[in-house]
RNA sequence: GGCCAGGUGGCUGAGCGGUCAAAAGCAGCAGACUGUAAAUCUGCCCGGGUUUCCCGUACGUAGGUUCGAAUCCUACCCUGGCCA
């Protein structure tokens, strides 16, 4: 069987239904991701997820890696049991880290330094290391190690990530290659292209990709402070050199408008961290647009968050009680709020 | 009643002759957050204005010294401590 099937499509946008076969379970498509970092969505636990019936979360190598190590990880039998979830599991190979631990790291062809941000200490992580460390975790969804360059970022140095990515994409793919096919069972590598917010570079980014074959593509490097309207203007082109049968996944998306204009566009899969982020920080999305739950005029309103959620929050709860609850710093304030956004 | 210590912006609390509309924290009013070094960060926060600057008020009250006072002196009022 594909691991990848179209359902449905729109017949006025690209957009797609469809399902992901994985080792732990078949995934609804469009899906989003809640980021799970280091292994726990913040402020959630698994049965939260479940019962919002989340499908795929997003881990992340680095920080296991750092805390609390692959030893462990091994010796718990894989990130799945560690966290007690039974669905699946992406996980970031790294390369977001290299964007944003930019001054604790050193690039180089064969691979990245970085010093950790706990306690300083070095470590060199490689595509192979990137992958392997990936199937130590149990990953369903593995990405290939990358170089995603800030933003703004000139066209030679979004060139020369670009260039990077793909020679490290061929690193990543031959390591998990070289596992016996019963560990790959279930399990896909995911290329991700670059190219920044240069039309050129993206499409050559992503051929380069293509020609590699993976299961699933993804779009990196957006979402990084670009404009709007240029980050769909980027996932837009790169849908023209994709394989549109398979799962196509843009990282880093991101606000609920910016989820449905990427459906239409043709993305099937996405992360964030702004549900459980924007959550602790008291704000919350609702189909009126966002609400921060923290300002004067919600201490006496007792409406729900959103009237038309039919979350844990908004059945229960006011806009005064949760306004209160992140006043006095109750935790439970980013409980609340956290649940609803990744509900939403 | 006497002797000490002290009274600073909504609160706590620096400042102790000019560079002070007065540090810092809290509270308050907003904004941001996009493959998580984030329960974080940023701006505003005496009044008014033509708002990287100007004007007016202001460091318990009333006087005084000084070119200049939140800062020094006098009296008074209040708070805390000790002694009677």
């Amino acid at each position: 069987m594909k691991p990848f099937e179209i359902l449905t499509r729109c017949p006025d946008t690209k957009a797609r239904c469809g399902r992901l076969h994985t080792a732990h379970g078949v995934i609804d498509t469009p899906v989003f991701a809640p980021v799970g970092t280091q292994g726990s969505v913040k402020t959630l636990v698994s049965e939260d997820l479940e019962k919002l019936g989340t499908q795929l979360i997003l881990g992340n190598t680095y920080h296991l890696y750092l805390r609390p190590g692959v030893d462990i990880l091994e010796k718990a039998g894989g990130l799945h049991r560690f966290m007690s979830w039974p669905g699946a599991i992406l996980t970031d190979s790294g390369g977001y880290q290299v964007f944003s631990l930019e001054q604790l790291r050193h690039i180089s062809e064969e691979g990245v330094e970085f010093r950790s941000h706990i306690d300083g200490s070095a470590h060199f992580f490689s595509p192979e290391k990137a992958t392997e460390i990936q199937l130590t975790l149990g990953s369903d969804i593995l990405m290939c190690f990358d170089e995603c360059p800030p933003f703004p970022c000139d066209e030679a140095r979004a060139r020369k990530a670009l260039e990077i990515t793909s020679r490290w994409a061929k690193r990543c793919q031959k390591t998990f290659d070289q596992l016996a096919d019963e560990a790959r069972a279930g399990r896909m590598l995911y290329g991700i292209t670059q190219g920044a917010i240069y039309p050129a570079l993206r499409r050559e980014s992503t051929l380069a990709l293509v020609d590699l074959d993976f299961p699933g593509y993804a779009l990196g490097g957006l979402s990084l402070g670009e404009p709007r309207a240029q980050t769909l203007e980027m996932v837009e082109r790169s849908m023209q050199w994709l394989p549109d049968e398979k799962p196509r996944y843009l990282m880093g998306v991101g606000t609920p408008e910016d989820l449905w204009e990427a459906v239409g566009l043709g993305i099937d899969q996405f992360d964030c961290v702004l549900p459980t982020r924007n959550g602790r920080n008291g704000q919350l999305f609702t189909s009126q647009g966002k609400l921060n739950i923290k300002n004067a005029p919600y201490r006496d309103d007792f409406s729900p968050p959103d009237p038309q959620c039919d979350c844990d929050l908004c059945a229960r709860y006011s806009r005064a009680y949760l306004h209160h609850l992140f006043r006095s710093g109750e935790l439970a304030a980013l409980r609340l709020a956290s649940l609803h956004n990744v509900a939403f």
